[in-house]
DNA sequence: TTTATGGCTGTCA
DNA sequence: ATGACAGCCATAA
């Protein structure tokens, strides 16, 4: 049985990722395909979170394309919400709409809780 | 197994 | 700084 520390697919790795990511905080879709195991696949990422099911605890507004901006799935007033949500979280936009990701991009290991 | 799509990324003008 | 093009990975049909 090839027990793979990180079975599933990598779906299941963005999911867990995605839920790792504090409020306030965010993360680029490369940065979580990192963090998933799959450099460069950002696409898959955001292919994966675009397949998550709403109603779920994952946070996928946190997660941003590479400059700190806001994607949207095809529905216009969707970004809208997604930056609502992030300024409810103590996230600032600047004002293009970009995040500063020197001060909110989140990484594994430097969690702003400790 | 192949084809097409997608909440992307990086480089060039 | 903004706009456009091509490239890459994974999933679903």
């Amino acid at each position: 049985m090839t027990r793979s520390p990180l079975e599933g697919t990598l779906r299941e790795r963005i999911f867990a990722v995605v839920a790792r990511i504090p409020a306030g905080r965010v993360a680029s879709y490369g940065h979580v395909a990192v963090l998933a195991g799959s450099p460069g696949a950002a696409r898959a990422v955001g292919w994966a979170l675009a397949s998550t099911p709403d109603g779920n605890n994952l946070p996928w507004q946190r997660v941003v394309n590479a400059g700190g901006r806001i994607s949207s799935r095809g529905e216009p007033a969707w970004e809208a919400v997604q930056r609502a949500l992030l300024e409810a979280e103590g996230v600032t936009f600047d004002a293009s709409g970009r995040i500063d990701l020197d001060r909110y991009g989140w990484e594994p290991d430097l969690e702003p809780d400790a």
